[in-house]
DNA sequence: CAGGCGCCTTACAAATTTGTAATCAACAAC
DNA sequence: GTTGTTGATTACAAATTTGTAAGGCGCCTG
């Protein structure tokens, strides 16, 4: 779980990074608005605890960027203002809790798994890879923001291949999940299927994605990761 | 939007169920914690406002039984217990907010709201009409527990139609959606098509869904309904 | 370095989907 | 009832998708 916290006080930063990533949380901690700001609009978290106080930049104007950056991220808010008007401001503003300092920190790991559990419950409907993106909603993949489109067998290989993305998926698997087949063996339906989907969203970008696995199968991943 | 609000005191509970009716939301009000859970298991609310101290049976038990029974009703829990430990106690057994009292009614109402917008916030993934399903995930389609295989475009007319079932649709908006044309209009391509689909999914059912509206266009609907 | 195996690539054929056109049936207006 | 219009239905043709087969290339093994 990568969590990015922004929080200038040195203190109270040094504590809750240390706490979060004792309790598995991949923490980024950014000390300024601005470099907040920076990482919650490239980096990609699975939630963002801000505070509100913040030099250069404070958190509601980090908060309204991100939304209208489309981001979609749980945010906490942090803060040692208790009046219930900014309370009330920041939800509004699409903040998803605020907690009041001085908090305990159970507290906080209570409220960040509750966001959490929320925000997963639901199954994605866009799997990512690099620059690939396929949406199982409508139904619809694009890469580097070019759109694409698939036939539907091909569109049911990428997505097996994109659901269980970095596992090498032996040809028995992917013909019975493609296909209908318990894999006869004498067709290579697979490779021109393969071959076909390549085409379309390997040929002409990079990194290549569709990786073969002599002897075994195939795998989709971007070359260069554990 | 309907709320439960499960509330002994009756200061408290006659003042909140007014402030939310008049914010839009229709308040089924409970007084005891018996009374409170058998709404929470058999109504269908948006969202539950529980006190944890409850005459009968506590906010707590309420909350676990709705968890057991699959509810996923977002739970905001509302108590003058201010230990923190009790807090995250309650965040632990899925309470997705917890308000301590006293606490001012703008704060409920926007940390409602909060909970409100991430709960909808996904798009349904699953189109129901009748016995008639459409799961946009899977791309599947079944009726009366049958599975049935449709093309893209008849899958992708389908769905136009259950996204905005009851609506007569008309076929220049239809053409737009399943078709890139503007509707040229010397062709047929929408009555066939509409054809096509209804072999699959009326012809051999009962009751029809699809039905034609003379000069404007089609709609698809369970006969008799407003 | 020769041979075999595994996968790639391409061309082609079969199957399926999609669009067109012609004819037929239903409905509304007169 | 007649007639004109709108949609239904069907047959057919075009386009697309999918599967098959053949030949080629590269890598591993002996």
């Amino acid at each position: 779980m990568r969590l990015l916290l922004v929080e200038d006080e040195p203190k109270t930063g040094d504590f809750l990074r240390k706490g979060l990533s004792e309790s598995g949380f991949v923490v980024d901690l950014a000390r300024t608005g601005p470099d907040g700001q920076h990482l919650a609009l490239t980096g990609d978290y699975d939630i963002v605890v801000l505070d509100v106080m913040l030099p250069g930049l404070d958190g509601w104007q980090v908060l309204r960027d991100m939304r209208q950056a489309g981001k979609q991220t749980p945010v906490m808010f942090l803060t040692a203002r208790d009046a219930v008007d900014d309370r009330v401001k920041g939800l509004e503003l699409g903040a998803d809790d605020y907690l009041v300092k001085p908090f305990a920190f159970s507290e906080l790991l209570a409220r960040v798994r509750t966001l959490l559990r929320r925000g997963q419950a639901k199954e994605p409907e866009v799997l990512h890879a690099a620059d690939l993106e396929l949406d199982l909603l409508r139904h619809r993949v694009t890469r580097a923001g070019r759109r694409i489109d698939l036939t539907a067998k091909e569109f049911l290989l990428l997505e097996v291949l994109m659901r269980r993305q970095g596992e090498v998926l032996p040809r028995s698997l992917i013909a019975s999940h493609v296909w209908d087949m318990n894999f006869d063996s004498d067709t290579n339906v697979i490779e021109v299927a393969v071959r076909r989907l390549r085409a379309k969203i390997d040929d002409e970008f990079e990194p290549k994605l569709i990786h073969t696995v002599r002897g075994i199968g195939y795998v989709l991943e971007i070359p260069g990761a554990a």
